[in-house]
DNA sequence: CTATATATGCTCTTATTGAGTATATATAGC
DNA sequence: GCTATATATACTCAATAAGAGCATATATAG
């Protein structure tokens, strides 16, 4: 069965016992904005250790996410597994990684922070970060110096030259800048760092890889409601996907793409804005589940610079 | 920082040390089939523990797969980690699998099989499955009966009706099926199970796992030239497409898409078939690495029945 | 010279996307 | 009741991109 190639196991190797630990990235929107729950100042997730009683690993974050937060998640889903070197001797640990929707944060305030506080370029809704990309471009032109290749991936994932913006290309971008020593974790630093909240461990690098499976989630599922009140006017529902993938959409096109699909269906209600017309009320019309289509209607990016 | 509503953590409960195991899928493209390598017959695939000296999962991976098959690994990602409970007492065992491109296996003859061979619904280049798509639409519907969300959601996973059939939802089909009680895995049985190898524990949803995630992956990404020989023709390059797809792509159009975007640059040398024109030999030009597309020139599928 | 299998070139229709213009509807405040 | 404001709609239009077909060129084996 075995190539006649294959070489013997090392004798003196030893298997591991791990400490398993889950991690939760916790998603709501508030405030037409991406936010996670953490704990310690932003700098850490929700987390608890694999437990014997658990009786699978999804049923397992789970059960420390209403332990610990009281919150029924939504869309959900295991984003990444990795292995951090338990400081010291022979053991390890294993964390495992999720991501999870949340409908509205009720009222009890959990230590919410905006996503986009931790990758500022990551929001290109309007013009305020272009001057942040645009350093970032120039820095990274440094880095590349004379190395075109380099410089070729750079233009690629940060949208720069003649290349069109991809916003599921959040962790290839922070992948690049930690390359590059531009922001805090890097192993060396290429002077001043951007800004941005940094967290332990690898814990940012997580939140890049939340950032772009949410954005690439959206896209083709309708996840996005898990993160909306139950009934929410069209408006509410291009600004949550607008925050989420961090530009702005044209308004009409994102309806006729919405209501083409007959995604939602009105209800009776109407919402009461503190002025303007009041905005039809509309719910998820789940028939259509399992695979849809709100890619569409994307508003031209704020030029760089 | 935590909420309120924070119940305290069960104070029998106790965290688990796991064993952990490297679990490798590990494909390959010959005669114009993806293929993948196993072992014990086709129903277990390459994997290890994971030990004290590996300094990453995915190198841990690497050091595992060398040391039993001698392969260089291609693009290689992580898919996914599950828990198994360890036959018994307080133990648990995650596996943490990982699919990786070979390219070619020379000649020592490993142990492969063909993806379609666990999945015989999921390759649809030519009518020979179509019966096959009938059998499973007619025993979905029986299984739906009058639950309308349920056939509903046959309907949109197996492109029956109006849907169009979505090469990435294998995993989705999979899932339904073992749901509806069709493959030997599942958990109740409903009546004789389908045609396709099945494998031990999980294996067969990692697999499925698997061909959903190079499905999308080769879309978008030049990861296909990993499964390649280093020049090949552009005829064996949509021929690994289809294969890897699972339908048959129009021709011109896939030399419009590939040669549109600059991806492959021809070489001096000519590839000799037994009859007809020589085919010009291409190697990948990866300038533009990262980032590509290759979803289009879809040819129509057979119709079921 | 022919059968065969490949490589190319070009056309055409249709659907999707991005983007713009115009208008309707409701509310608050004067 | 009029106006400012903010929303909800309706339609149009051009530019691509995608799916599909037709025709032809090129090389080899026999």
């Amino acid at each position: 069965m075995i190539s006649p190639l294959a070489t013997p196991i090392p004798q003196n190797a030893q298997p591991v016992l791990c400490e398993t630990e889950l991690v939760a990235v916790l998603v709501s929107i508030s405030n037409n904005t991406p936010h996670i729950l953490t704990l310690e100042h932003g700098r850490s997730f929700p987390s608890g250790p694999l437990m014997v009683e658990h009786r699978s690993l999804q049923k397992g974050m789970r059960n420390w996410v209403e332990h610990q937060t009281g919150l029924k998640l939504g869309h959900t889903e295991q984003l990444y597994t990795f292995a951090d070197p338990l400081h010291g001797q022979g053991h390890q640990m294993v964390q495992i990684s999720y991501m999870a929707f949340i409908r509205q944060n009720c009222d009890h305030s959990l230590a919410e922070r905006s996503i986009y506080d931790y990758f500022p370029w990551e929001d290109r809704r309007d013009v305020t970060t272009c001057p942040l990309l645009h350093t970032i471009a120039s820095r990274l032109k440094q880095w590349a110096a004379s190395n075109t290749q380099r410089w070729q991936r750079c233009t690629t994932v940060f949208g720069l030259e003649d290349h069109a913006w991809n916003d599921e290309l959040s962790l290839q971008r922070y992948e690049l800048l930690w390359e590059a020593g531009l922001v805090p974790e890097s192993s060396w630093q290429n002077g001043a760092h951007l800004p941005g909240l940094s967290m332990h461990r690898d814990y940012r690098r997580i939140l890049a890889t939340a950032l772009s499976r949410m954005r690439a989630k959206i896209r083709y599922t309708p996840a996005v409601f898990d993160l909306l009140p139950r009934q929410f006017t069209l408006l509410q529902l291009q600004q949550a996907m607008e925050a989420l993938a961090g530009r702005a959409m044209h308004k009409q096109n994102f309806r006729r793409l919405v209501q083409q699909q007959k995604l939602v269906s009105r209800t009776a209600e109407y919402d009461s804005p503190p002025q303007g017309r009041p905005a039809q009320l509309y719910q998820f019309a789940p028939e259509t589940a399992e695979h849809c289509y709100l890619a569409g209607a994307k508003l031209p990016l704020p030029a760089i610079s």
